[in-house]
DNA sequence: GTATTATTGCGTAATAATTACGCATATGAT
DNA sequence: ATCATATGCGTAATTATTACGCAATAATAC
């Protein structure tokens, strides 16, 4: 039997949501292959770690973020992504309160920065195709599971959501269908407390009610946009 | 930087469809661990093949099956899920016809088998998991692609189809509106054939006509059931 | 050969979900 | 006070889903 010389890495394609734009975050790579590119933060996974767990490292280490909501994308194995050798990546999509934490470079990063997903540099390796389907994930995913809220500050105006709706699947949603809709499913807690921004009605706060979501899911009622 | 000792493996959860029933190919193992008990096929990556190469050799030597459809569905990275050492293993789901060939075991199997999804014999490693989280796709994936017809022979009476989705879905289905359904979607050549089985009317034969449904699908329109 | 049974195939009515849209309400700006 | 702006509630029109009746075409029983 032929002895085996493939390397094991994860990927992540972190999102965050601010001032009504989706953001992916990129590191600027600081050692060969494509040193000084932007790359999708990643490392190799160490022995006895699991895949999240080094996922988490990684992104630990490169970028200081804390991750908020993570989920396996997909694996990328073709024997030539990589100039170095065989390496195999498993990549994952995340979400992330950017307004939580300062961003910061190290280890193989020199540099850390939000990029709007319409402004984005060209990748290293095959990120640009990891990117793609993160982004195509995310459109799909939140009209079916509520995982939008972990991008938008706990308590949030219904119009955040929809604005996030809105620019996530790029198209008009009627606000007061959207609301119905939504109220309709019985997942967000209805606050005491108004914000308002700038002229206009102020606007009532809405928290998330995870375990309430995680009980209608139980009984088999489906969160669908 | 430590060295990296993980080995990389793939498995492939095969599905079958005769007689109203859905079938999963399981191999009995020939060597430890876990020897003379059953398994999903599967086996360790290539240096130089692809990982979509990896499943179709491994399932071609140890089974002898030509895999009709084929998909990643996870990867499976615990470090404690092969009591050998660290083994990452990407796992596929496949659909075949089982009537088009005949299986065999060899390698390192000592067996192959179909077993009915709802007689399934006690698994190894975590194949018990990786077999449930396919049967889960399998059952979203139907409603929202059309890989039922993968299943089927090329041609079919509509019958077989809703026997099909009532069998995969686990429930009634009303025929009339399903062949409404099904037929306004376009996907489906109906042939000048007809087949008689048993007493009753005979029945049309159809075709899935898949050029068709890549045309559809470009235009945005989307296959549901 | 005729009646019976089984299965296919087409239609229409009742119900539910989605979409379109009018307008009152509450605040900041002038 | 008046206007501009954004929130929040309702109702009607449209579309999709579901329920179900029944004719058509064969094998089978007698």
């Amino acid at each position: 039997m032929i002895k085996q010389s493939i390397k094991l890495s994860v990927d992540a394609v972190v999102f965050g949501y601010e001032e009504g734009k989706i953001s992916v975050l990129l590191i600027k790579r600081k050692y060969e292959p494509f040193k000084d590119k932007w790359a999708i933060p990643g490392g190799f996974v160490l022995n006895d770690e699991s895949l999240e767990e080094a996922v988490e490292r990684e992104l630990q280490e490169e970028t200081g973020v804390k991750i908020n909501y993570l989920e396996q994308l997909y694996t990328f194995g073709e024997p030539s992504r990589d100039p170095r050798g065989r390496v195999v990546s498993i990549a994952y999509f995340g979400l992330v309160r950017p307004n939580t934490f300062k961003i910061f470079a190290s280890t193989d990063a020199s540099e850390v920065q939000w990029f709007t997903i319409d402004e984005l540099p060209e990748l290293s390796f095959d990120h640009q195709e990891i990117l793609e389907m993160s982004i195509k994930r995310l459109q799909g995913k939140i009209t079916y599971e509520p995982i939008g809220f972990e991008l938008l500050d706990k308590k949030f105006p219904f119009s955040d959501l929809e604005k996030l709706y809105t620019t996530l699947l790029g198209r008009e949603i009627d606000r007061r269908n959207f609301r119905k809709k939504i109220l309709g499913l019985n997942v967000l807690d209805e606050l005491d407390e108004k914000v308002s921004k700038g002229s206009g009605r102020p606007a009532n706060l809405f928290q998330f009610n995870q375990k309430r979501y995680f009980q209608l899911k139980k009984e088999g009622i489906i969160f669908e946009i």
